[in-house]
DNA sequence: TAAAATTTGTTAGTTATTTTAACTAAGTAA
DNA sequence: TTACTTAGTTAAAATAACTAACAAATTTTA
């Protein structure tokens, strides 16, 4: 109930002042008090009426003193991360992947369940419900100090009255999955997509950890982008931003309204087997094409190497045209693209920095498979870390 | 002074709260005591004590009494726009236009200069000195009461170390505009590139108004967009965000690293009349090229259809890439767009139908050539209104 | 027509929270 | 050993919002 409108009370600075003492610590562990008051602006008493609280709220800890820097020695303080625990959970294909983790966001324990096939909505929940309670016993974590559940699900995610959604290849056809987990589990549950979670995941603990802006852009089956802007995701006014599958990016066929965009026909992992394979090149599709393609072309093939150029000049296209809209500080490529070796990923730059004004860093995905769990649970973490705190005061 | 960081004191709530009771009654005027605090949720004595102080600061008039509503009969309350004044001021090529608003952004005295040939920065700082002279003269404002000025600039401006600037195409490289203007007037400045500056014209008081995110697309010279995501314009990490211009549609040269990208060089004004005249149509360069073509498509040319045909294409292109990537509300078309007719624009909407899965409502532009001034003065009362407030208390 | 009810706005007192200033604690340096 | 620093606490002052009660002005109702 914190500061619904544009106003506000003392009890919302409170809050405020709270929850600016508690991100210092999470940022650079390890203050004391009189750091704290300089660093958030706060005088010390403040600071030190808040900290006792959170102390006896379990949020912070006192762990020994500090070096002196010609006076008292400081008493240090730190954020408590096992005061609370969040869980995250990914559903792909049909595997569901899980874990829960401190409050800093690091895994404690993970498992991996399969579900039974066809996936339904009442299977997959079944089994969300079975892998937590297997994961909480195992790791020996006490429901009660559950703080949420972050689930990633393939597909756009529509959050249309609350947390209605839908991921049409698991059949979850607009299902208020939101709702139902959150009865069913009786957690507090934040729903995105996969993208949005795995971009999550690379902003907090991967590549993009430390930027204010960056875009994610995955090359798998389709292909999509995850955009953050001022430290926060940005999901679009119909939870349709990065879907830059649709781009007019290579051939368009004639056919119209179809499933896929003309980018993501052209230049996914599928698209770039069928041109493979048109052009009559030898490609298992059980393994990286990207790599495959780059093996044949130091073989000598030079229908890899003309294709292989194709593919940087449509990724490097998507690449630019996304750039130019959103200037963003960083762009982080995964999926297929993690394949890439250091001659695609310079021929990409060189492509940019003829194409456009400004190009941003590049680099690679950090964080692989275990992205999107990631970003499942700082995704709770950044919705409900300060509603914790708040029915707790 | 108001809250800096993330920390905040009582009065940085008073100062919220101040601000929630103006923007309520900036959206909707005559309001009473009692709505106010419904609306804001405070309680009435709060309001009651801040409206007083806003009553006689000057920011706030009572005007009259309403309709009762079963009981006494409430004082109703205005927003006094004429308590303060805002300047907003426009290059471009060789023109300055120059209006003074009120309080709620609507121009209440507008002056037009020519400047001197070729345009250096000290003539163009004249020119601003001078003209605002004359603008305050003739609309009898006190300079006391100016708040602040809005400058749009063609190009790109650079915000790096605080207001340096530089806008090419008048020549005006890498200079500190922002603060020799500052000097020189003694106002607040608050700059900004044109497109940026007509698409918060559109947002504030145009077609755009009441929207939560959109995007203004420019074609000019170039091709540039404007883009507003949650209620705040979207500057980009090196203010170089909306530069469609170097998306890859169309036909791209050879050559390398040029001024213009891609996108630009093929469906700009410029790129249009050189496919119109490579195609042999006889087109005047004084008017506008849309209008001719529709004109020359009527008149039975099936060239000039086919290269409309082309414009459509492209522009829809632009569109299509912009929206996948961002998923904005709105987008609004503006400089040689709004020529535009019903057929156009049906067909420019159909292919976006076809092409991408969600279409934003698409709207021309409503301003023209007031866009850029409303804008500039809105982006003074945007930055400026509340710290001008703080000043007073 | 008078009393009751309703809505608006104010007054007085309470509460919550931050700040300032002074003070204690615990160290370093000369 | 004394002076100076830095860390942290205490107590009082300041600020600003809230609650409760009331006054003022109207409408509704008996």
């Amino acid at each position: 109930m914190i500061s619904k409108g544009r106003t506000g009370n003392t009890k919302f600075v409170k809050q405020m002042n709270r929850e600016g003492i508690l991100h210092q610590l999470r940022q650079e562990p390890r203050l004391s008090r009189a750091e704290l008051a300089a660093k958030t602006r706060l005088s010390r008493p403040c600071v030190s009426a808040l900290v006792e609280e959170m102390i006896e709220e379990g949020l912070i800890q006192e762990v020994g003193t500090g070096e002196s820097k010609g006076g008292r020695k400081p008493i240090l303080l730190e954020y408590n991360v096992q005061a609370y625990a969040v869980v995250g959970a990914v559903f792909e294909g049909s595997e569901l992947e899980m874990a829960v983790a401190d409050m800093k966001g690091e895994l404690i324990a993970q498992v991996h369940t399969r579900l039974k096939q066809p996936v339904d909505g009442e299977s997959a929940l079944e089994a969300l419900e079975a892998t937590l309670g297997r994961l909480l016993e195992t790791s020996g974590i006490d429901r009660d100090r559950v703080i949420g559940i972050g689930v990633g699900l393939p597909g756009i995610t529509r959050r249309l009255r609350g947390t209605v959604s839908y991921a049409p290849s698991t059949g979850w056809m607009d299902l208020p999955v939101g709702k139902e987990i959150e009865e069913r589990l009786n957690l507090p549950v934040v729903l995105d997509n996969d993208v949005n979670m795995m971009t999550q995941g690379e902003y907090f603990g991967g590549a993009g950890s430390g930027v204010s802006s960056l875009v994610y852009m995955y090359v798998g089956t389709g292909i999509g982008a995850g955009i953050i802007i001022d430290k926060q995701l940005y999901r679009g006014s119909n939870e349709a931003s990065g879907e830059i599958g649709y781009m007019r990016i290579g051939d368009s066929p004639g056919r119209r309204k179809e499933e896929f965009g003309v980018f993501e026909k052209n230049f996914s992992v599928a698209g770039i087997y069928r041109k493979a394979e048109s052009l009559g090149l030898q490609v298992d599709p059980g393994a990286s094409i990207l790599e495959q393609l780059i093996k044949l072309e130091e073989e000598g093939s030079p229908l890899a190497g003309t294709l292989l150029n194709e593919v940087y000049h449509g990724w490097a296209s998507g690449i630019a045209n996304t750039v130019s809209v959103l200037d963003p500080e960083m762009l982080i490529l995964s999926g297929e693209m993690v394949h890439l070796n250091e001659a695609g990923l310079i021929r990409i730059r060189e492509l940019l920095s003829d194409w456009v004004p400004v190009v941003p860093e590049i680099r690679l995905a950090a964080l692989h498979e275990r992205a999107g769990l990631f970003g499942a649970v700082h995704s709770v973490l950044e919705t409900h870390s300060s509603s914790i705190m708040a029915y707790k005061s």
